[in-house]
DNA sequence: CCTTTTACTTAGGTATACCTAACTATCTGG
DNA sequence: CCAGATAGTTAGGTATACCTAAGTAAAAGG
C-alpha cells in the first residue's frame, strides 16, 4: 500500500482549500478542482481514510488532525517557495504560482526552513496570504473584499484570491498589489464597477475581480 | 505511451554520468547505479530507444544527441540547484546533493535562467563539476587526481567526486574544497597515505580519497 | 571443447493512479 | 408522488514502472 506522495499533497491541498468553502467537501467539487473524474477521486478519498489523512462524513471528506497538519505544510512550502521565486530570483508575482505547484512537493523541511529563515520568515506570500508557521498557525487578519467597501471607503489591501497570470498582470499594472492602500470613490448601482483611487490615479473595477481583492 | 519525466531524467542522467567511464554503458552497471533490477533496465531502455533519447550498441546503451541534450539539462539544473542552496540559502556542501536530485525536476526552464542569472551565472557546482550552459557546454579543464601527484608536487583543487556527507563533511574540516592550494609533502609507498599540506596544516590523506581529488 | 559463469531479455505478475460506462441513491420539481 | 436530474460509487479496463523467475546467448576457465 505504497503511495506517490506528491498525489496526496495535492488532494490534501484541494481539499484544505474547497473546505474553506464547503465544509465537507464533495467528491464532484473536489474531482473539479483536481480537473480528475468523480471515480478516481472516489477511488483515492478510500486510500486517504485508510492513511488517517481524511474522514467520511455525509457525503463528502473533511481532513483529520494530520491531513490538516499535511495540507498545511504543503501550503507553506507553496508560499514560501512563491517567496524565495519573487524576493530572490525575481520573477514577478504572476509567474510564480505554477513553478511553486512542482515545488512544493520538492523541497524538504530542512530546506523549507532555510528558505524561511533567508527571507526573515516572512508572515505571507507574494499575492498576500498568510504562511502557517511550523506548527501550522496561521495569522489571520480580519478582512473583507473590496467589493464589499461603500463609497468614500478606505482600505489597505491583504491579499488577493486570483492565480490567473494575465490578471495579475493587470493588477500589478494598476498597483492593486498588498500592503497598498485603496480609496473607493463611487459605487455603481446594480452590481456595476467600482471606481477605485490607488496612489493617485483612478480606475473603474468589476465587480468580480473586486471580490477577489481583501483588504482591511 | 505517455512517460514519467523526472524517470526519464533519471535514467539520462546516470547514463551520461556512467559514460564517462564506460562508453557503451552495459544494462547491469545501470541497473546497479539506478538501484533497479536489470530486467526493469532492459524494458525502460526499450523505451527510451523508441523516443530517441538512446541508441543500443554492442550490448549498451549510448545517449543520442537530443538524450545528451537532456541529460545536460538535467545536470545543469541540478548544479544550479546546488549552487543555490549553498550560496542563497545556507547549506554546506555535503546537504545539497539530495534535495539537488529532487529540484532537478521540479524547475522550470525558466527558473534554471533566473538561478544562473542571480548567482552571476557561476560555472561550478559547490563541489566543482562545471555547470553547462543553456547550450550543453561545459568548461573543460585538464585535471588529474591529487593521488597522483608526486612528493613536493602542488595542484590547486578543481572538483572533489565525492557525494558521502560524511567524506565531504571530513574534507571541507581539512580544508579541501575547491580552488585551494596543496602541496604533497610525502607519498608514502605500497599504495599508502599521501602527507599533504592544505593552508599550514599537514594531514595523511588514502589514496582512495585522494583519487577522488581533482587537482590542476 | 565443453562447462560454468555472466549479462541480458522474455514472460508473467504487482501496484498505483487514472479512465469510461453503468448502476444506485438521493434530492427536486411538476 | 413519481420523473428526472444530480451526485456518488462500483465494475471493468488502461498505462507506467517496477518486480521475480526462467530462459538464452556469449565470454571465460579448466
Amino acid at each position: 500500500m505504497e503511495a506517490d506522495t506528491s498525489r496526496i499533497e495535492e488532494y490534501l491541498e484541494s481539499i484544505y482549500k474547497l473546505q474553506q468553502e464547503q465544509h465537507p467537501v464533495s467528491t464532484s467539487r473536489l474531482a473539479e478542482h483536481l480537473k480528475l473524474s468523480p471515480p478516481s477521486v472516489s477511488e483515492m478519498i478510500k486510500k486517504l481514510v485508510h492513511k488517517g489523512l481524511v474522514n467520511q462524513i455525509e457525503k463528502g471528506v473533511c481532513l483529520t488532525e494530520e491531513g490538516n497538519k499535511m495540507a498545511k505544510k504543503v501550503i507553506r512550502r507553496h508560499r514560501l517557495s512563491e517567496r524565495l521565486l519573487t524576493d530572490i530570483l525575481g520573477f514577478k508575482w504572476d509567474e510564480v504560482h505554477d513553478e511553486a505547484c512542482r515545488l512544493e512537493h520538492a523541497i524538504s523541511t530542512e530546506m523549507e526552513d532555510r528558505i524561511a529563515a533567508s527571507l526573515g520568515n516572512p508572515r505571507t506570500c507574494p499575492h498576500g496570504h498568510p504562511i502557517p508557521d511550523k506548527d501550522g498557525v496561521f495569522i489571520k487578519e480580519i478582512v473583507k473584499p473590496l467589493s464589499e467597501l461603500k463609497a468614500m471607503d478606505k482600505g489597505i489591501i491583504v491579499s488577493v484570491f486570483e492565480e490567473d497570470p494575465k490578471m495579475l498582470q493587470y493588477l500589478a499594472s494598476l498597483g492593486l498589489i498588498p500592503d497598498v492602500c485603496v480609496k473607493v470613490e463611487e459605487v455603481a448601482p446594480f452590481g456595476g464597477p467600482l471606481i477605485v483611487c490607488v496612489s493617485g490615479s483612478r480606475y473603474a473595477l468589476g465587480r468580480e475581480v473586486a471580490s477577489k481583492i481583501k483588504v482591511k
